[in-house]
RNA sequence: UGAGGCAUCGCCAAGCGGUAAGGCAACGGACUCUGACUCCGUUAUUCCAAGGUUCGAAUCCUUGUGCCUCAGCCA
């Protein structure tokens, strides 16, 4: 896709943020420029919460004629790997985002963080302290109360910095030091409380090797790459909220050029899934499901596999909004905004997902001919195609019913019905097996109606979608179903575990269904209409002699509906 | 019994003292060679609650209530 198609999609959608960059803007802070930045850590693979975040923050810097940079924030190397990192930039440019020359990681700050950490120690801000994890639990006090100062809290300047460096060197084991901002131990903000800004850990960083054995934290290491970076909007989620005055603090007391703000809105949360990247984690380790890019996960790399575009992805940021209430969007609204997307684009094809065999009894056994198909109704421009057309055609089973209910329009005895694009066609009579199973509906067709119209301008109400059997393809169908069984998969009875809400018919394998045969010369990734049931795409496991397809989305099904009702 | 946030239709979400946008979902109806799409219509006398200020309040004030976040040497 291009760059005109993202600023095409551009809906200018007001929020709070935009707001508070206005205001900025007019009061021409930062010389009146605005840069931002998406921050993740290379630690799992990016999720459609992650989306919304990415479509904020490069939507902003485009709007706003400013910048947007990629910074993988990797300030802690047990975590972190060369895979995530990969990912993550795969699944930022397939949103239709570029960050230019402009990526960056915090690993390249180590130097200059450590700087900027001596500058703490100097003022008298920052001390060496050696109280173990479980001391400084202790000292640290509850929610209620205060906390105690550490008793190596008074270090003089100069022993703070020989130990500091010394912890750089290596003199010291894991967890036995650590470098503390000294700020306010009483705070009602609990980060404040003389926060850890540097911890010893020696495992092997995935850029910058052994080099280091101490690394910066979080609350450290994120308002100092801003500032370096020159960020203006410092966009985070609502949980950074309490970390906001460290945030200030290190950018104040470290003397950083750069001030930039930071800004907190509600993450996306998204019906009938989950979001956490721990739980995605567990879902792919414990194999629940098939990988980070299962077609059911909510990951980016999932739903692309699904079949969802970047330009539904991005509509549905837009449509969505911006704001600071905890929310949890129903998945329909994504699904609308993929189905909008693909209806206008989709090239339609008959598929028969559950077939069974109709013969047209007065058609002759050996001829085949061709009738036209319009490619997509919403776009002239996709043009025809011909279809072939014989005496043994599939249809979905669904369009038969032998006797019908009040309100079925579709195939029964003695009724007529239009074969898309093709024939009227009247049922007259059915052949079953032991089980009393239809095996076979015998219909007529009447030759006066090629192209599916007649002369005499009578009324059909249905028209159903078929294949021939001779000449349709073989292809495997995965119809999919929400992960999640619960609209919130995460509210749970005491102690229950979210997996209890894991949907067991989330993937249903259709392993014989009838496609057009031209769908055979497709690739991986292709996306159709399958006429009356629905968007597919074609899954990279597809293979020579077997073709995979995903169901994105269902086609929105009233009969469906009415059906289910009267059942 | 600490601190920081948030509360507008089933779900998102505008609204910034002048008399409740929009989208999704739902429900009617029209159209239809996709029971799809499209179109047209319906759905908050009311904005967490109660008081107050005002000619006038979802918007200002007061007091409550509910929900979220924080006690990692994670981010």
């Amino acid at each position: 896709m291009s760059e005109n198609s993202i600023i095409d999609n551009e809906t200018g959608k007001s929020n709070f943020i935009k707001e508070i960059i206005k205001e900025d803007l007019n009061n021409n802070k930062n010389d009146s420029r605005v840069a931002t930045r998406f921050p993740p850590e290379p630690n799992g693979y990016l999720h459609i919460g992650h989306a919304k975040s990415i479509c904020l923050n490069f939507g902003l810097a485009r709007e706003f004629k400013g910048t947007c940079n990629l910074r993988f924030d990797d300030t802690n190397p047990s975590k972190e790997e060369t895979e995530y990192v990969d990912s993550i930039q795969n699944d930022v440019k397939w949103l239709g985002f570029d960050w230019d020359d402009r990526l960056y990681y915090a690993s390249d700050y180590y130097e200059r963080l450590y700087e900027f950490a001596v500058v703490l120690i100097r003022k008298g801000k920052a001390f060496v302290c050696d109280l173990t994890a479980d001391q400084m639990r202790e000292y640290r006090g509850t929610l209620t109360r205060p906390g105690q100062e550490s008793p190596f809290r008074n270090r003089s300047v100069e022993e703070n910095i020989d130990l500091f460096r010394k912890m750089r060197n290596g003199e010291f084991k894991d967890g036995e030091k650590t470098l503390r901002g000294k700020i306010d131990m009483s705070s009602g903000y609990i980060v404040m409380r003389d926060p850890v800004l540097y911890r010893i850990q020696r495992s092997t960083h995935h850029r910058t090797g052994d080099a280091w054995c101490i690394y910066p934290m979080y609350d450290f290491a994120h308002p100092l790459s801003d500032s370096i970076e020159g960020i203006t909007h410092s966009v985070c989620t609502l949980e950074f909220e309490n970390n906001r005055p460290l945030y200030d603090w290190v950018v104040n007391e470290c003397e950083a050029v750069h001030k930039p703000r930071q800004i907190e809105f509600a993450r996306l949360n998204l019906s009938f899934t989950v979001m956490s990247k721990r739980k995605l984690l567990e879902l792919v380790t414990k194999n629940y499901v098939s990988g980070w890019d299962d077609p059911r996960m909510p990951t980016i790399a999932g739903i692309r596999r699904r079949g969802y575009t970047p330009e539904s992805i991005r509509d549905f940021a837009d449509r969505i909004g911006v704001a600071k209430a905890d929310n949890m969007v129903d998945i329909a609204m994504l699904e609308h905004c993929l189905r909008e997307d693909m209806n206008r684009r989709a090239q339609r094809v008959m598929a028969v997902i559950d077939p069974v065999k109709v013969i047209i009894d007065n058609y002759p056994e050996d001829k085949t001919e061709h009738v036209e198909a319009v490619n997509n109704p919403e776009d002239e421009s996709m043009g025809k195609r011909e279809m072939p057309f014989s005496r043994e055609l599939w249809i979905e089973r669904s369009d038969f019913m032998e006797i019908p209910v009040k309100g079925y329009f579709r195939l029964a005895p003695g009724t007529e019905v239009r074969f898309k694009h093709a024939y009227y066609i009247k049922c007259v009579s059915v052949e079953k097996d032991d089980s009393g199973e239809i095996k076979v509906i015998h219909c007529t067709y009447d030759p006066d109606t090629r192209g599916g119209w007649s002369q005499d301008g009578r009324k059909i109400r249905g028209t159903i979608h078929w294949v021939s059997a001779a000449h349709a393809v073989e292809a495997e169908a995965r119809l999919y179903e929400h992960l999640f069984i619960k609209e919130n998969p995460d509210d749970l009875e005491d102690g229950a575990d979210y997996k209890i809400n894991l949907n067991p018919d989330s993937l249903k394998v259709i392993k014989k269904i009838y496609v057009e045969a031209f769908v055979e010369k497709c690739s991986p990734g292709d996306k159709f209409q399958f006429d009356r049931t629905g968007y597919f795409c074609i899954d990279p496991d597809t293979t020579k002699g077997n073709i995979v397809f995903n169901r994105t989305v269902p086609l929105k099904d009233s009969w469906g509906k009415i059906a289910g009702k009267n059942a």
